[in-house]
DNA sequence: ACTTGGCACTCGCTGAGCCTGAGTGCCAGC
DNA sequence: GCTGGCACTCAGGCTCAGCGAGTGCCAAGT
């Protein structure tokens, strides 16, 4: 009983399975594959292989379905992530590069991805707090109104309104703002938005006790632009394809739904990506933390602009999935969107 | 055989249907309701309605259920929108005096909605075309780069970034850039956006002929603002409900899912509202002009900060639903929300 | 020690047949 | 125009038998 038979007979069962929906059997396998042995012998297999956990019957006299560790051994160890033609390179390049700003980029990739993997595709905006700085601006909306707005490298755009017991409309008040402005970008441009905060910490030390409150709220506001987790928006696309799964999807589709509410819940999916040698990261059923996605699986990545890595991009399925495919698809997506974001 | 108590058998039938999901006969309606005659009367005047095209039975020796006609002529002269009580306006008043910004305003919302109603709830963004002007700022970018900043009285904020043919560094570029700016938010403040845009048109003209060029380039990025279809956001909250409905749902739940991605299906629904009496529109299934949506109502209102009407919300579930219920919420939402937007 | 053919057994699925009961339509009488 | 009565219909649920894909195990072969 060759350990590598035994591994084939498993590959064999994955792929079977992913392409039929239906429990596999030691004959229908052999029709399908040149496995060289008999049916006995594969049976024989079988019963090691679920003995060990890797496939499961869902009754007697039933075929075998692969079980979440079965699916992880495949991913892991079976499987390479099946190259994309050029064609489709092509394709995805160019439906990316015709989009017109950073809400479009987003748009775009997620209905991509969804229409690709004909599952569903999640996409985290850029995040704030790993991008950096190309610009920070200030406006005065009143005498004592201030817009604060921060430009950073992925394009997107932030900006909140502070109060402050200045008044801006003087001479004065004007020439500390622009002082102010000029000390701002030289300190910050090009810094991580992280990094950019405590540069600025000690700022207003080098200003006049007077003015300082004022240089304080400034440095507050853009630190709260650091922190605040709910801008940390993600958008959502190919959820109809859920319904295609219809009858043979074990779960009813209620609960998926409901988690793909929680934006926390794909946030944190997206962010807890675990380390493997390709980048792609994969959680399978009940590698899954939350209940009501334990019957799915996730494959994500990361990706972002130049070689700073600022977000995440996945997509959701049925744990019964072509992973292969759906693995060199959400790379691609990540690979090309990162190079639209570089520009 | 009185018209009246014909019309107080379609009530009933449409209520317990509602309340039931199942169809409904002659002797569980007597159960239920007093009305005061034998089952076999309530037979003939169901014939009747049958006749009508307002039921319909399944199939032979079943009950009956609604038509949309049906639903339409309840809606219409057989119901009242359900009051609120005290409590429950207090309760909707409070989670949306929670929010911390326009964004959050909005996610409030629909969350709320989607949760009082129990059905997906829709809402779009205050629409920038008929919101008017706050204030207009522009920012010198870099030499030739202008940032135009446009706030709206609901909270919103659009920036775009345009190229010049002008040095704005130089003295005359920043003395140019001030008059625009003065003249610019003169003539907009507090007007409707596409009012605003027919005020500028000539603004041009004032100025000299070196600068006129910069002047039309900004202008035109306002207009574009305007037009901008594609920033007419819709947010979606509640489509795990669709699942609740399970399996009485007539069709698959594919279509709708398919539907509510197509955000321009969204608005259109939104945007066409007809006029009725209580400013509440209904669409009851094949009203509605999009395949897919042909077995679900909507419920829709408009809202807006102060006089001005801005943007539609409101809800999509089965055509079997608690219209009077329904639209009370939808009434009540729009209302409050309306009141924290004109804040 | 592994592989193979054979064989008995299991058990979910399918379809036919039957029954039940809710519901209807119609009619004759009030 | 309302009512009680009656015959009829038909979807849904139930049982039951047959089928067949699939298994586990065993004895024989290499």
């Amino acid at each position: 009983m060759s350990e590598e038979r035994r591994l084939a007979v498993l590959r064999a069962i994955v792929q079977d399975y992913v392409e039929t929906s239906e429990p596999v059997g030691s004959k229908s396998l052999l029709d399908r594959h040149q496995l060289g042995v008999s049916a006995a012998t594969v049976r024989n297999d079988m019963a090691a292989l679920e003995e060990e956990g890797l496939i499961a019957a869902p009754h007697t006299s039933a075929g075998r379905v692969p079980t979440d560790a079965g699916y992880r051994l495949f991913v892991d160890r079976l499987s390479s992530v099946k190259p994309m033609t050029g064609a489709e390179r092509a394709a995805i390049a160019q439906f990316l590069e015709g989009a017109v700003d950073l809400d479009d980029v987003v748009d775009r990739t997620v209905r991509l991805l969804a229409s690709l993997t004909r599952q569903v595709a999640v996409m985290q905006y850029p995040s704030l707090t790993r991008s950096n700085v190309r610009h920070i601006e200030f406006v005065a909306m009143g005498p004592t109104r201030l817009m604060v707005v921060l430009i950073v490298n992925t394009g997107r755009v932030e900006q909140r309104i502070i109060e402050t017991t200045h008044d801006l409309s003087t001479k004065e008040g004007e020439a500390t703002l622009g002082l102010v402005r000029a000390k701002v970008n030289a300190l910050t441009l090009g810094q991580r938005l992280v990094d950019a905060a405590t540069s600025l910490a000690s700022l207003a030390d080098e200003f006049e006790p007077a003015d300082r409150d004022l240089v304080r709220a400034i440095v507050q506001s853009l630190e709260d632009a650091l922190v605040e987790e709910r801008e940390e928006r993600v958008v959502l696309a190919g959820t109809a394809n859920l319904a295609r799964v219809g009858t043979d999807f074990p779960l009813s589709i209620g609960p998926v739904l409901e988690a793909l509410e929680q934006h926390v819940v794909l946030l944190k999916l997206l962010g807890t990506a675990r380390e493997t040698s390709d980048m792609v990261s994969v959680r399978i059923g009940h590698e899954n933390p939350f209940a009501g996605l334990q019957s799915t699986s996730v494959v994500s990545t990361e990706y972002g602009s130049g070689s700073e890595l600022v977000a995440g991009l996945g997509v959701l399925g049925p744990t019964r999935m072509d992973y292969p495919t759906t693995m060199a698809s959400v790379r691609a997506v990540a690979t090309y969107v990162s190079r639209i974001l570089a520009q």
